[in-house]
DNA sequence: CCAAAGCATTGACTTTTGTCAACGACCGTT
DNA sequence: AACGGTCGTTGACAAAAGTCAATGCTTTGG
């Protein structure tokens, strides 16, 4: 049990034996099924979620109700609507399971209790937060000085683990356009080759 | 001296007034005229920035040779390539003064020693960097969700402070338009009322 | 104080993307 | 084996944004 988590924790942080113990107190184990919400908007996030195995996916609805994917998170990846687990304010983003899933969630309260107590846990969501900013600044990056094309590309060689367990749609999506467009894409690069 | 990044930082957490002057050892004070660089693409970004008094752009240049502003930095803002910096690897960005400035810079060995000396430092950077994860987070999602009409609201209240000191077509490459769209949008929306 | 440069706007046109609809393939379920 | 659902692709058309060029206005630097 918590084995990937620790082992990311480990890797970004050191543990000793009783530091693991002390924080296993603060981990709560969950799985979730497929097509099962982690959370919906308007909700407050009061987990931050760490995937031990399976796939999920954040992403907001529009006025017209079309979705916007904004993050998936696959092993050893950390989800939440950040904004509203840090605030607790209601939720924009609705997180759901692609595939079944083992999470490991931690309550804001063990959050807040954590970064008091133990520095190790500062630490190491500071440099979660921090890798996070880089892939977000990387991808928003993308967005704005990329033709479709070559963000297809990019993001195709960037986001390989996800492509290939993910519907063209929802990476349609994830990368801002329609389904039909990057289908059209993947039409005009497959021919040029 | 440094009197804003103080305030700045005892905001975020509070310091011992023999705290300050041992963080003061590891600041160093710069002046940078309008148009000059902070920083350019390929070197290695060396210092974060903390804007005392000023204004400055973070863009990058595409291989056409087009221009895309990825951040702008006022008074009380940090500005960096945090990649760069990080990492310590030749930046992709570039950073200049739109107006004349006074900085407060920490080089990458200060700030990496103040992370291991001064857990209030650890604290500091990790508050601001949770703020500016959030604040991207929110950035791109109005990217990717928003009409450009709706996306030209918004962002004119988000970011108020900057429309008013820097020229349009700034912002209009901030928002991942031409300056001729944006101009055109702002003449519908002021048509509609 | 004048010339040059930077800036915002507008028009005409092109390119890109979105939208709507239809079709066929594949999948899991019953 | 048959069914409904999801998915990816394609075509025809509409909407949005980009491009290029011209204009007039303001700012600025010598």
């Amino acid at each position: 049990m918590y084995e990937v988590f620790f082992r990311k924790f480990n890797e970004k942080v050191a543990l000793l034996p009783e530091e693991e113990e002390f924080l296993k107190q603060y981990l709560t184990p969950k799985k979730l099924r497929k097509k099962q919400y982690l959370l919906q908007d308007d909700d407050v996030c009061k987990y931050s979620c760490f995937v031990e195995q399976g796939a999920l996916r954040a992403y907001l609805v529009d006025e017209k109700g079309d979705e916007h994917i904004t993050a998936f998170a696959l092993e050893g990846w950390t989800i939440a609507d950040l904004s509203s687990f840090i605030r607790q304010e209601p939720a924009t983003l609705n997180i759901d399971a692609l595939e079944d899933c083992e999470l490991v969630l931690i309550s804001k309260s063990a959050h807040d209790e954590l970064m008091l107590s133990m520095p190790k846990y500062e630490t190491y969501f500071r440099i979660l937060i921090t890798d996070a900013y880089l892939a977000l600044q990387q991808r928003t990056t993308n967005i704005i000085s990329l033709s479709s094309e070559q963000r297809y590309k990019v993001f195709t060689q960037m986001y390989q683990s996800i492509f290939q367990r993910v519907p063209q749609h929802m990476i349609a999506s994830f990368m801002g356009l329609s389904p039909e467009t990057l289908s059209r894409i993947r039409g005009r690069i497959s021919k040029k080759k």
